[in-house]
DNA sequence: ACAATATTGAACGTTGCCGTTTAATTGAAC
DNA sequence: GTTCAATTAAACGGCAACGTTCAATATTGT
């Protein structure tokens, strides 16, 4: 039986590498400028395209910015793995796990992703759901499920690995994001010094019997 | 010596009260529609004022911006303290303190404001400076001191004060924050589970041999 | 009273931008 | 080749908003 997409539409087929520069484009304005700052005419420029088909592929302008929402939802789902590094001390692994996390958050383009997901998310409260669901949500439960393999193993003493891991990421962030967010670039001495104090404080707070 | 504030200009003097109501009501609309979606106009209406009287005491749209940020920035300054709770277990005391802070950040008009600097920051980074300057730089010195404190007292053994401050303060926040940012409001159980054990976890990490 | 400045309401020019329309061209499928 | 739909450039209507100008009025110091 012939499924709905089976149906072949009649006629030349809409561009899907132009819908892709299209997204691409919007997402970068967007991202920088905002939404009420970005010009539809601009992405049609910087994506090589007629305003036209941007109005012919996604209907509106919000409609365009949910859609560069997704997709970079989409890039960032899955991201961030944590088989990086499972040799070594716990201290070690630990230390390694919680470089990688801040090098993945503190690139410039996911500061200023969420700038702008948090500042839209007040006119669009879906938007910072699905931001939360792509993101942090993800990164916290895998990284909760580590914490309670090695508790199971005995290397770690974690009542409520969620609650646990948590902690680990805020600390190793300290201010670090916060200040990035507004402007600060820290150094690399301060951030290395950072994570290393807050591994060591949370196996003083977590060691095992 | 007559100095230069004494010259006194001739004329009818402007309005302190109408200058005060025009970057209140700036403050409200920026901090909620952002800079580039807020209208002069609206501004103007909403503080019973000409559109007139704001470009002749302002002269741009970004001037009075930054006049509305630098205003909150100082209503800000020194709004929080630590005299809360002097009594009581050490432990009980942080967790006063905790809920304090929390409390003071996690206010929906301070969320606000933090979005709308945040995504401003990518423009004028100066925004982002001194909002650094006037919360969380002072917050951490406070709390950093206050620290620095209890060691001295034997109460807790911190090597360094100021980087177990921004500990505390992340272990207490922990994701709740960032997820007020985007849209969720966490429980007010979750928020007492994850303040007691931040605590809890602060205390294990940092008791006194 | 007078001079000097503030404030106001209204209107204006300009710009930018959303969303639509039109006519013409291009490309795919049959 | 025909047909159907996507794409394009150009132009338009309309709207919102910035910033300015102007004449009239209000308010203060001398």
């Amino acid at each position: 039986m012939a499924s709905a997409s089976d149906k072949k539409k009649p006629g030349r087929p809409s561009d899907t590498a132009k819908r892709e520069a299209i997204i691409a484009a919007a997402g970068r304005r967007f991202f920088e400028e905002g939404f009420a700052g970005t010009a539809i005419e601009q992405v049609a420029a910087d994506a090589g395209v007629s305003k036209v088909t941007i109005y012919n592929q996604f209907g509106d302008k919000r409609a365009l910015f949910t859609a560069a929402v997704t997709s970079e939802c989409e890039k960032m789902r899955g991201h961030f793995s944590l088989d990086s590094a499972p040799q070594g001390t716990m201290r070690e692994r630990l230390i390694d796990i919680a470089k990688a996390m801040f090098a993945f958050l503190s690139r410039p383009e996911m500061i200023q992703f969420e700038r702008r997901i948090a500042a839209e998310t007040e006119h669009d409260p879906a938007v910072g759901q699905a931001f939360l669901e792509a993101g942090p949500w993800q990164m916290k439960a895998a990284f909760g499920a580590w914490l309670a393999q090695a508790d199971a193993k005995g290397e770690l003493a974690i009542a409520d690995p969620m609650l646990a891991a948590e902690q680990f990421v805020s600390m190793t962030k300290g201010m670090g994001d916060l200040e990035r967010r507004f402007g600060k670039v820290p150094s690399i001495e301060a951030t290395e010094k950072r994570i290393t104090c807050a591994v060591d404080a949370f196996l003083r707070a977590y060691a095992p019997a």
